[in-house]
RNA sequence: GGGCCUGUAGCUCAGUUUUGGUUAGAGCGUUCGACUGAUAAUCGAGAGGUCGGAAGUUCGAGUCUUCCCAGGCCCA
C-alpha cells in the first residue's frame, strides 16, 4: 500500500484567514484599540519625544461625512502613525467648527422659521449648539470608524465656552495689535438670509440680468470745460452715457468714472452728442442700433470734475478718473454708485465723495425714493427702467448673460451693498506685508502652493469679519452711541467679556448690562454683530494648539484641501501673522478633490458620489485607506468601482503574502533562530532586500509620497517575495526536516521579513497590521500593539554573493522561464520540475552561477541544472526521463532504489528517516 | 474671463525639474498555460501605449517653447 508522504510535509498552517472579512473585523480591532487604551498608551510612551505637530483643520459640523473628508483624516492618519512609529511624539487633536449660516438654516428648517425657539435668540443659539453637537458624535463616530488614532475624547470644538472665549481673546488680542477697523463697505448681501456673506458663501450661477444704457445730461456750468476739451462750440445736448447691469444701483449713482489714459469720442447722433470711449464706438452703435459720427476726441484725463445730472434724481454726478476703467464692455464710462461696488467705493473715497445710501438696513428701499420705496433691489429693476424711459434717459435696453454671485445656500441673487462692517485692516498696521513675507518661510507642499497663497494675499481685501447673524461669537466692541468711537477701556473689556464667556457662553453677551463695566453706560452701545466663522477656525492655533502644547507653539504641519489656500491656511495665517508676528505652520500639505472616473468632480446631481459609509460597509475601511495611500493625492483623486476594486485586489495580494509567511512560521520559536551569518545564500539576498526595501519605503513615506511607498510593498509582494523567495523556498519548508537547519534558516528570514514588512504596512493598512500582529505572540509579545512598536534599525547581513549578482542570476532565472514556457507550448514539457536545465555562460556568470553549487536547480525550481563556460549565453531544456518523486515532486534517479519507500528520492529520505539534507545556498 | 494645477497602457502609478539621447517601465486587470502542498490562492508566459491634441526649436522631444482641448481648485 502507498504511504501517504504529504503528512510527512511542513505545510503552512495558520488562522490567519485568506479571506479579509473587513467589514466585520475591523469594528473589533476598533474595540481592540479603544478598551487597551493604545491612544493614550503612545501618548505616555512618546510624552519626552520629540513633538510632531500636525494640527487638525475642523471640518464643519454639519451632515454626514463624504469621500473628501475621508482622504484628509487618512491622509492625517498615515502622517500621525507613520512618525509615531519613527520615535516621535505626534499627538493629535481633532476639531470641528461649529458656528455659522449652515447650522442656523438647519436648525430654522427643523423647527419653523417662526417657532418660539428660533425666534428668541438665546434658546436658537441653543438649539444650535445642541444640533453642532449632535453632528460632531455623528461624524466622531465615522471617523474613528476609519481607524483613525486621535483624542477623541478631548477634541476640540469651537462652540466650546472655552474656545469661545479664546475667540474673543484673539479678538482682543488682534484689536491691541491695531488692526480692527469699522468701516462701511459694499459687501456681499443676501436678502433671504439678511446677512453680509463671506467670500466662501458666495457661488456662481448663470443669471439674465437686464443691460442697459443710460445718458446722464451735462450740467450747464461744464459746457466751458467739455468745448474746450473737444475743441467744439455746443450749448445744449451732450450726455455722458454709462452701462450697467444692475439697474437697481442707479439711485445710488454719485459718479461717472472715466480712465484718465483712454480716448473719449464726441459722438453725434440726430442732433443729440455723446461721450463715450473711442475704442467703445463700433461697439457701441451696433448695440444701439444707431449710426453715429464721432465729431471730435479728447484724452479722459480732460474730462475730470466735469458735472453731470442725475436721470431722475436731484443730485450732482461728477465725473471721476479711475484705472479701474475698460474697455472690455460698455462705454467706457463707468456708472459709479460707492454703496454698490468696491471700485466704487474706493474711487469715491479717495475723492472725498459722499456715499449715497438707496437701501435702509434691512436692504430695501427707502420712502424717499417713491416708485421704489419698501422694494428690494431685485424687484427694482424694471421700475428704474421704466423711470429712466419716463425721463427719456435710457439709450439701450437689452437682456445680458452672466456669471452672477449667489447665496450658495438660497441660491437667490445677491446684492452688493453698502453696510456699517467691522474688519481686520490689511493696510492699517501692516498686516499684509508682514503676511506676504512671512509665507515664503513656510515649507509649501507641493510647492506651487507658495504662488497660490501669494497671488490670492495679493488681491485680498480687508476681512469683513462682522455677521448680522445670531449663531456665533459676538463681536464684543463697546462704542459710543453718537460718534461711534471704541470705548477707551476696550483693552481690558475684552478680557472681562471673554472671561465671562467662558463660564457662561456666548449668550452672556446679550444679557450684561454695561453699567456693570463701564462708568457712563447710557453714553455707549453694545455691538450686535457676530464673528465671522472663518475667524473661529483661524484663531484655532491659539485655542487649541497654544494651550495644549506650549504658548504660540508653531505646527510642523497643516494638511487640508487645496480649497484652503483661500480658507484656513489663509485665515489662520492672517490671525496668526496680527497675533504673534509669525505663520502658525512650518509645512502645508495639500491634496485635491475627489473626482469620478471622467475626472469630473462628485455631486448628489450627476449621482457619481462615492459613500464612504458604503465602502467601510462592504470593503473595510482598510480598502478606503489603501486607495487613499495609493493614489498621487496632489492633484484629483479618482473614486470609482472599478478602482476600488482594483485596490481590493491589492489588498489581497498583501494580505496572502501575510498568511503564508504567517502559515511558515507556525511553531518555529525563537530558539530555533539561526544565526545570521549561517544563513542559507537566499535567506541572506532576502533579508537584506527587505532592508533595502524599507528604506525606500520610509524615505518616500517621508516625503509624505505614500503612493510610491505602497507601490514598493506590493511590488516587493508581488516580485521578490511571490516570484522568487517563497516560490523557491517552499521546497525547502515543505520538504526538509522540520527542525533541520535548512528549513530554520528560511524561517529566521521569514520572521525578519514579517517584522519589517507588518511595520512598513501598519500606517495605511492598520486593521490588517494589527490583526497580523494579533495573529502572532512572536509580534504581540513585543508591544500589546504594533502602533506601541517601532521601525527598527536593521543590519544588513554579509553575504558573499552579491545584490548584483543576485540580480543577474534572477536574469537568467527568468530566460530558463522562457525557455521552459516555450516547451510547455509545443506540449514537450508539463511542469518546470520535469526540466533538466542546462547552461552555456560566459566566464563571468558561470563563477557567479558556481556559487550556488549543486543547489542552482532549487533556484529554478528545476529537477535539475548544469552551467558550463562557453562564448555565448545559451539556455538548453531537457525532459527529464527519471521517476517523480511522490512526496518532493523532483524527478531523480534515486527514485525507486530504497525498498522501504519505494516511491521516493534519496532526499527526501534523508529528510524524513534520517539527519535531513544539509542547504548552503539555495 | 483671470490665477494655480492635472492629463503617460482598461485602472493605479514610475519616467518630465538639476541632465532632451537606444525598441517608454512597473503592478493590477485581461488572454493563454501550469499547479491543486498559499487553492475564491499561487506560479509562468503573452497581448496591450501615435506619452490629451497641434505646431515649433533640435541631428534627436514623454521631457523644452507656443497655441489649443478636456478636467479640477480658487477667484471674478
Amino acid at each position: 500500500m502507498t504511504i501517504n508522504y504529504r503528512e510527512t510535509l511542513n505545510l503552512p498552517e495558520t488562522n490567519f484567514s485568506m479571506k479579509a472579512g473587513l467589514p466585520k473585523k475591523e469594528p473589533e480591532i476598533l474595540d481592540f484599540w479603544a478598551k487597551n487604551k493604545i491612544y493614550k498608551k503612545i501618548r505616555n510612551k512618546y510624552s519626552k519625544s520629540k513633538l510632531f505637530l500636525l494640527h487638525d483643520g475642523p471640518p464643519y459640523a454639519n451632515g454626514s461625512i463624504h469621500l473628501g473628508h475621508s482622504v484628509n483624516k487618512i491622509l492625517k492618519d498615515i502622517t500621525i502613525k507613520y512618525k509615531t512609529m519613527m520615535g516621535l511624539n505626534a499627538p493629535f487633536v481633532p476639531g470641528w467648527d461649529c458656528h455659522g449660516l449652515p447650522i442656523e438654516l438647519n436648525v430654522e428648517k427643523k423647527h419653523g422659521k417662526k417657532s418660539e425657539i428660533v425666534q428668541d435668540k438665546e434658546s436658537f443659539q441653543k438649539a444650535c449648539k445642541e444640533y453642532a453637537e449632535s453632528q460632531i458624535s455623528s461624524q466622531m463616530e465615522d471617523f474613528k470608524r476609519l481607524g483613525v488614532f486621535a483624542d477623541w475624547d478631548n477634541s476640540y470644538k469651537s462652540l466650546d465656552s472655552s474656545f469661545e472665549a479664546d475667540i474673543v481673546r484673539s479678538l482682543g488680542s488682534i484689536f491691541n495689535a491695531g488692526h480692527l477697523e469699522k468701516g462701511e463697505k459694499p459687501v456681499h448681501w443676501c436678502q433671504d438670509c439678511s446677512s453680509a456673506l463671506a467670500e466662501a458663501e458666495v457661488e456662481y450661477i448663470n443669471k439674465t440680468s437686464k443691460s442697459i444704457d443710460v445718458s446722464f445730461n451735462l450740467k450747464k456750468e461744464s459746457f466751458n470745460q467739455i468745448n474746450k476739451a473737444f475743441n467744439v462750440n455746443l450749448s445744449d445736448n451732450i450726455s455722458f452715457v454709462i452701462w450697467t447691469t444692475t439697474p437697481w444701483t442707479i439711485p445710488s449713482n454719485v459718479a461717472v468714472c472715466v480712465n484718465p489714459s483712454l480716448k473719449y469720442a464726441l459722438v453725434e447722433i440726430d442732433n443729440h452728442f455723446y461721450v463715450i470711449a473711442s475704442e467703445m464706438f463700433d461697439d457701441c452703435m451696433e448695440r444701439w442700433n444707431k449710426s453715429g459720427k464721432i465729431l471730435s476726441e479728447c484724452l479722459g484725463t480732460e474730462l475730470e470734475k466735469i458735472s453731470l445730472q442725475h436721470p431722475f434724481l436731484d443730485r450732482n454726478s461728477i465725473v471721476l478718473l479711475g484705472d479701474h476703467v475698460t474697455t472690455e464692455t460698455g462705454t467706457g464710462c463707468v456708472h459709479t454708485a460707492p454703496a454698490h461696488g468696491l471700485d466704487d467705493h474706493f474711487i469715491c473715497k479717495k475723492n472725498n465723495i459722499e456715499i449715497k445710501k438707496a437701501l435702509n438696513s434691512l436692504g430695501f428701499f427707502k420712502d424717499e425714493f417713491e416708485f421704489i420705496a419698501g422694494l428690494p433691489p431685485i424687484k427694482a429693476d424694471d421700475p428704474v427702467i421704466e423711470k429712466l424711459k419716463e425721463k427719456n434717459c435710457i439709450v439701450n435696453v437689452e437682456d445680458y448673460h452672466h456669471s452672477y454671485p449667489h447665496c450658495w445656500r438660497h441660491k437667490t441673487p445677491l446684492i452688493f451693498t453698502s453696510t456699517p462692517q467691522w474688519f481686520i485692516s490689511m493696510e492699517k498696521n501692516n498686516l499684509l506685508d508682514d503676511a506676504k513675507n512671512t509665507v515664503k518661510e513656510v515649507n509649501w507642499e507641493p510647492s506651487w502652493g507658495l504662488q497660490r497663497i501669494e497671488s490670492m494675499l495679493d488681491d485680498r481685501p480687508d476681512w469683513c469679519i462682522s455677521r448680522q447673524r445670531n449663531w456665533g461669537v459676538p463681536i464684543t466692541l463697546v462704542v459710543h452711541k453718537d460718534t461711534g468711537e471704541i470705548h477707551p477701556n476696550q483693552s481690558q473689556l475684552f478680557k472681562i467679556f471673554a472671561d465671562l464667556i467662558e463660564k457662561e457662553g456666548i449668550y452672556a453677551w446679550d444679557k450684561l448690562s454695561l453699567g456693570d463695566y463701564i462708568d457712563n453706560p447710557e453714553d455707549y452701545i453694545k455691538i450686535n454683530d457676530s464673528l465671522d466663522v472663518w475667524f473661529d477656525s483661524g484663531v484655532t492655533h491659539a485655542a487649541v494648539s497654544s494651550k495644549i502644547f506650549e504658548e504660540n507653539v508653531i505646527a510642523d504641519l497643516y494638511l487640508e484641501g487645496s480649497d484652503q489656500h483661500r480658507g484656513w491656511f489663509q485665515s489662520s495665517l492672517l490671525t496668526s501673522v496680527a497675533m504673534n508676528g509669525k505663520a502658525p505652520y512650518k509645512s502645508v500639505l495639500t491634496h485635491g478633490f475627489v473626482v469620478d472616473e471622467d475626472g469630473r468632480k462628485q455631486s448628489k446631481s450627476l449621482g457619481n458620489v462615492v459613500s464612504p459609509q458604503k465602502v467601510w460597509d462592504n470593503l473595510g475601511a482598510d480598502i478606503l485607506r489603501l486607495w487613499v495611500a495609493s493614489t498621487d493625492y496632489r492633484s484629483e483623486m479618482v473614486a470609482s468601482d472599478e478602482i476600488l476594486k482594483r485596490t481590493s485586489d491589492q489588498y489581497r495580494r498583501i494580505r496572502n503574502t501575510f498568511r503564508f509567511i504567517l502559515g511558515n512560521l507556525n511553531n518555529f520559536s525563537h530558539k530555533e533562530k539561526v544565526n545570521l551569518d549561517d544563513l542559507v545564500e537566499l535567506d541572506k539576498w532576502i533579508i537584506n532586500s527587505t532592508i533595502e526595501l524599507e528604506s525606500k519605503v520610509l524615505s518616500q513615506y517621508d516625503k509624505y509620497s505614500y503612493h510610491r511607498g505602497v507601490q514598493l510593498i506590493h511590488n516587493f509582494c508581488v516580485n521578490e517575495l511571490g516570484g522568487i523567495y517563497l516560490d523557491i523556498t517552499k521546497d525547502r519548508l515543505y520538504t526538509c526536516k522540520s527542525s533541520s537547519h535548512a528549513r530554520r534558516s528560511c524561517q529566521t528570514s521569514l520572521e525578519i521579513v514579517l517584522n519589517i514588512l507588518v511595520r512598513l504596512i501598519a500606517p495605511v493598512l492598520s486593521y490588517t497590521a494589527e490583526e497580523v500582529w494579533q495573529n502572532t505572540s512572536r509580534l504581540s509579545d513585543q508591544e500589546i500593539s504594533i502602533f506601541l512598536s517601532k521601525y527598527n534599525k536593521n543590519e544588513k547581513v554579509t553575504s558573499n554573493i552579491s545584490s548584483k549578482e543576485w540580480e543577474r542570476i534572477f536574469d537568467i532565472k527568468e530566460e530558463v522561464n522562457q525557455k521552459i514556457e516555450a516547451l510547455r507550448n509545443e506540449n514537450k514539457l508539463k511542469g518546470s520540475l520535469d526540466a533538466i536545465v542546462l547552461l552555456t555562460a560566459e566566464k563571468k556568470d558561470k563563477e557567479i552561477l558556481d556559487k550556488l553549487g549543486d543547489e542552482l536547480h532549487f533556484l529554478f525550481i528545476t529537477s535539475e541544472a548544469q552551467a558550463q563556460i562557453g562564448d555565448n549565453f545559451t539556455v538548453n531544456i531537457e525532459n527529464s526521463s527519471n521517476n517523480k518523486c511522490v512526496r518532493c515532486w523532483h524527478k531523480d534517479q534515486s527514485v525507486g532504489s530504497n525498498q522501504n519507500h519505494i516511491e521516493l528520492c534519496n532526499r527526501c529520505i534523508l529528510n524524513i528517516e534520517e539527519d535531513g539534507e544539509e542547504r548552503k545556498f539555495v
